[in-house]
DNA sequence: TATGCAATCGCAAACCTTTGCAATAACTGG
DNA sequence: CCAGTTATTGCAAAGGTTTGCGATTGCATA
């Protein structure tokens, strides 16, 4: 049984019918690399049948998010879907200059929900887990044109 | 001086202008209690002065989120802001049930800020951060419906 | 105080996402 | 295998938020 035959099985075990829409939506995601914006979702699954309203990808993967099947992520204000990575679970980081996500063990967090935990009792969602940041790359370019802006304006560095 | 006083010089210092739409949305935003939502800082500005624009209002709180004159919480998909207090900052904790959000003080990311910055390079923007999650009442009220329920599935309590 | 430029505004339209509703279709039990 | 029930769909419209654009206005300069 392949994966995609497991999470259709949970579905149904859940009490969720399998339609046509559902296969094609999970096909996809799984068929994508990493997280797929839901417009490029839409753009596939019209390609393969074209009736699909958007309203249903958008309702299938907010039940797929709710069962666990796929993580969400938001990218630059943007919903982005991965399928979910069994005994692979992670968090992202995505950069807020260059809106690229990267992954994040989870073991980084289990600190930090212990002692929301403990100090104030609040279970924090730890599923879906987004920290946004500047990333390596975005930070040594800023910090690339700051040296060349700081050289430009230091005459004694010029001719 | 008043803090508000101090702020639209700062606004100022930093090149922005001082419109009245500028000052009427500073002046809600302080005078309100904790986080208020767009619709009520627009509604409050509008009895001031009808002709303003929604999407102003918007433009108003970017910039304010921007220079650090506000903060921003997303409570249930909607956009939250409170005046930034200067040496209290605090990030949140939101509830997906009840949409409270709670305050947490930065000590607690500190840690985790660290790791990320030492182990990725990559730096998490602290400034406006939330946690989401199940707040303390609501973990205590599911767990009591889930008592009732398996107290009414249990026969030999009844009658 | 008058002038000019650029920032800001109001308006309207777009954006992404969610929701209401009647029609359809997946599953259940017979 | 068929009919009934109910979840799910497509469609259209709304929701909150952002954006493009021409008109306005704050502010610097003279």
């Amino acid at each position: 049984m392949t994966r995609q035959e497991q999470l259709l099985q949970l579905l149904q075990s859940l009490g969720y019918r399998l339609t046509p829409q559902r296969l094609l939506v999970l096909a996809i995601v799984a068929g994508g690399d990493g997280h797929m914006g839901v417009d490029e979702i839409y753009r596939q699954a019209r390609a393969a049948y074209p009736y699909l309203d958007l309203a249903t990808v958008y309702r299938t993967l907010r039940l797929f998010k709710q069962v666990g099947v796929v993580t969400e992520v938001d990218i630059d204000n943007r919903l982005h879907y991965e399928l979910t990575a069994p005994g692979e679970k992670h968090h992202h980081m995505v950069c807020r200059a260059c809106h690229r996500a990267l992954n994040l063990s989870p073991h980084y967090l289990e600190e930090f929900r212990d002692t929301l935990i403990r100090e104030f009792a609040f279970e924090p969602d730890i599923e879906h887990f987004t920290v946004s940041g500047y990333c390596r790359y975005c930070r040594e370019m800023a910090a690339t044109v700051a040296d060349n802006a700081a050289a430009a304006a230091e005459p004694a560095n010029d001719a």
